[in-house]
DNA sequence: GGCGGCAATGATATGATATAACAATATCAA
DNA sequence: TTGATATTGTTATATCATATCATTGCCGCC
């Protein structure tokens, strides 16, 4: 669980950073998988913000510390990291951003403000049981889905 | 409205394609733009299935009766189109899939499956209220949304 | 400790998706 | 006809992602 309800909002970051750093080292050692440097480094980088980081902004902040990454350094991070449910692809917009929920199964639910480009990850039942019902619906049955709601979050709407 | 409500079933899919090419044509008059040739031609291409398909493979489909064809050639078709409401991206595969509500408002909601690649268009109230709902109780104000639905539809259920 | 197998990373190249910028042409109303 | 605007042509480049093979590091086993 995040330990802020509503990212947009001010709140002190660096326990966000830790919360999450101390949780995907509890995740990997659960699940016997190992969260190595590069790993946990793109991991911190990821979590610089609670807005969506892509691939290549992701890697120019890596080589400030680690000449060698190339694209396949920070893509297989993010396969590992995605793999172990510690961070989601936003599809709309080929980025990245934390899992708020570490541990639980879940797809994502993301409010993301058009404004100040925060993506803010729910989990609601009420979503996900109208998208059952609505495959239900039409016969067919869900796998996984992508739900990135576009708008804006409270702290914008006041400006 | 779509000429059939489960596009992964067999049908005369000829009826979908001058179907919907006969209301592009009339939206377009309708809101005074031009439905040119590449632009009705790419729409044609699109709806020659009920998959999403991606620019490239568009624009290798346009340059065998169109040599001067190049990726902004298709890029532009595209985004008249989906200006003009007749057809959606589809995020998690950049693809691009023909609308089948032309006119009326709505974002899109999919139902994409993981066998066949079918993707069918629904407009389910109970979805829209719930996200509606849901981001309301976070503060957040909706604009836009994307729903992609990935599972198996009711055809390849029964494979 | 040394060996062998496997996981992770390094390194190079390329594939796939999308847009910028400017020139040439078509359309259409005045 | 002519000028304004929209569309298309053309070239180049930006952006996102993966394939492939070599090398290194980790760890259990002898
Ligand atoms: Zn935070
Ligand atoms: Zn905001
Ligand atoms: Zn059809
Ligand atoms: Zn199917």
């Amino acid at each position: 669980m995040p330990l802020t309800d509503s990212p947009a909002k001010p709140h002190d970051h660096s326990l966000c950073i830790e919360d999450a750093l101390g949780q995907a080292r509890l995740i990997c050692e659960q699940r016997n998988v190992r969260l190595t440097a590069i790993r946990e480094q793109v991991l911190g980088l990821i979590w610089q913000s609670h807005k969506p980081i892509g691939a290549y902004d992701l890697l120019e902040q890596l080589a400030k510390t680690h000449h060698a990454a190339k694209p396949p350094t920070i893509y297989r991070a993010l396969e590992f990291l995605q793999d172990n449910g510690l961070i989601h692809k936003i599809e709309s917009q080929n980025a990245f951003l934390g899992c708020a929920h570490v541990g639980g199964h879940h797809h994502g639910q993301f409010l993301i403000c058009t404004i100040c480009g925060t993506a803010q990850e729910i989990d609601e039942k009420i979503v996900s049981s109208a998208l059952e019902n609505a495959s239900q619906a039409h016969g067919f049955r869900i796998q996984s889905f992508v739900i990135e709601i576009k708008g804006l979050c409270a702290t914008c709407q006041d400006l």
